[in-house]
DNA sequence: ACTCACAATGTAAGCGCTTGCATTATAAAA
DNA sequence: TTTTATAATGCAAGCGCTTACATTGTGAGT
């Protein structure tokens, strides 16, 4: 019988993670050569090469990511931090921003902070813990100290989603405001004279706020008094957007077009309407926001804005990049958000 | 004019990542305290505790994640990996997962796997580099090289969505083809002669394939030969339900019901349905799977299965939990999914 | 056969943190 | 005051990796 090895190393049964050296002894060369094989192949001799990859995979080794991150100062990790994945909203954005990353080889890392504004801070933290080498950022809405650490830490983000000319920060989106202007426009155009919106929680969310401003910029133009637009605020869900919908039917003047600050409230606000057997468009107009899949299998599918979800998504991978590469990136780029009519926006009931 | 300091620390502008022994330095004690202030502060004195986080915060120190992993052994992170983000399959399962995880103060890293098995075993490697403590997967189907990895590695892990009694992996769970079997049962109680099943790729997705099995089972035990089950696989998206429908309307005999893999496919059959002037349920009906939001924002609304997401997130976070702390736990939990009858099932047409 | 250049490998110093152990300050007891 | 238990703190050894730099091996040129 063996005497027990001092550190439990070699064949025993629970097994520790295997290690660079545990990889070197087995192949028997130096620890620096295991790590060029991993690393950069090319410098190392083909026959040891060969060795120490029969030993990498006989040992199941995977190196440690916080040991090399720690060592060579990089993780080609980058993060992204978005208010939340309960539903599509983000998704295709991210998946954009994720496969141009992956094509570049870096890995992504995804937070989600339920829209609070403390959470995210943290969130940050982590990531930069972590090592992220780049963050993904949605809107400009966040406090000063945030700020200040990733300006100390020097860490290279984009702020996306949105296209604000007064902030400097470097972005890429649409312009909210205008984008849901031209919505805005576009009900007013059907002869709807009294309008409710449907509001994420203003706080804390320019996006939101920036919508709002749109709404009430048309209503000016035409001449309407703009507080006298409905406003509910509420959480991104369906069935908040029914219940909103409800307490906007007992508002006074009722609205005859209903706005929404997303597909899913509008969603939960279609169900409403047709629960208290209200016909869209006939009986009431309700918009979207987004045009997500959402958009199109409810019924009546829904005029939305169209938003340049894939664009956005790979444009900031790519502002990203080019960032960690030390380019330096001066300029937001701004994209066109359009609206789609569908079916849920009719004429203002006479 | 100051000569430059050697190793640019200090007030320098472009300041690295403050560290530990910054901290140290600036509030006058040894690292250890400052580790201890951080990790065990009842340790440290009231008056130096304060001391030290001031200086924390003058900093902006984080601590580096990577550092303390290699220097602690923990990370208290756990990585869930999932098939796919793009839809809200998996969104409230993970989201009570994740939140009985915050509960214990432990971190959720998430990744998808675009229901690839080689993305998903290179995820799990990344995951466990990263330091996770543990493990969620979906599903049994993956290749052993993987299991062997987790086992060697002593990673716990628990496999989530499927109860199967022929697999001896702890799981958390439902009965994929029992409750199919529930559904098409019902679907055959009125009167349906002619199925039709739009699915997901079925290699590599063992719920997948249950379901398929559940179909078969219940059309044996009511004497139809289930060789004439028409089958369509494709992936998890409306677009590709849609089509999914459109090809299962040119075979022979036509289905009368078509019972989709997923809400998803449904929502897609559903639009294709109407587009083709279909009524659901009266000229064809549609079934889906999953019982997310979706499933009632349709219309006609999806008779589908309810699967009990929160729970099984909530759950395998115990599970997953009590591992992690050494206890051993033997025994997979099955839990209950059940039809829900709404409007997109009818009766055959005659 | 003998340089010399260059390719291949090894040596060893950290990266930023935690923690067992040793040391010192503090206060209660004598 | 001196002793002694105890609370605070410091010291220093790694954790697993990368990478300058030093060393050794190889083949071509003469």
């Amino acid at each position: 019988m063996n005497a027990p090895s001092q550190r439990n190393r070699g064949q025993d049964k629970a097994a520790e993670s295997p290690t660079l050296e545990d990889v070197a002894e087995r192949s028997g060369v130096s620890t620096a050569t295991v790590s060029r094989c991993l690393n950069n192949p090319s410098v190392v001799s083909e026959k040891t090469r060969a060795r120490v990859m029969e030993a990498v995979k006989a040992l199941g080794y995977a190196p440690n990511f916080g040991a090399r991150a720690l060592a060579a100062k990089r993780t080609n990790t980058f993060g992204a931090i978005i208010p939340t994945m309960e539903n599509a909203i983000f998704a295709r954005g991210l998946q954009a921003f994720q496969e141009e990353l992956e094509r570049n080889g870096i890995t992504l890392l995804v937070a989600s902070s339920s829209y609070r504004p403390e959470l995210e801070d943290k969130q940050i933290q982590s990531l930069v813990a972590r090592g992220a080498d780049a963050l993904l950022l949605i809107g400009h809405d966040r406090t000063p100290d945030t700020y200040d650490f990733l300006e100390k830490r020097q860490i290279p983000y984009v702020i996306a989603w949105v296209h604000d000319d007064n902030e400097a920060r470097i972005s890429i989106g649409f312009d909210n405001r205008k984008a849901m202007k031209l919505l805005a426009e576009r009900v007013l155009d059907h002869g709807h004279q009294s309008l409710g919106l449907i509001s994420a929680q203003l706080e804390g969310n320019d996006r939101a706020r920036h919508r709002l401003e749109g709404i009430r910029d048309a209503m000016k133009e035409r001449g309407l008094d703009p507080s006298k637009l409905q406003i509910t605020e509420t959480q991104y869900t369906i069935s908040c957007g029914a219940e909103a919908l409800a307490t906007l039917l007992h508002s006074d003047p009722k609205p005859t077009a209903v706005l929404c600050g997303n597909d899913v409230l509008a969603a939960g606000a279609l169900l409403e309407a047709r629960k208290q057997g209200l016909r869209v468009p006939q009986d009431i107009s309700i918009t979207g926001f987004d045009d997500i899949e959402i958009a199109e299998i409810v019924s009546p599918a829904l005029t939305t804005v169209h938003v340049p979800h894939s664009n956005m998504g790979a444009g900031a991978a790519k502002l990203l990049l080019a960032m960690r590469n030390g380019e330096d990136v001066e300029q937001s780029v701004e994209l066109e958000a359009t609206v789609v009519e569908r079916d849920s926006l009719g004429n203002a009931p006479t």
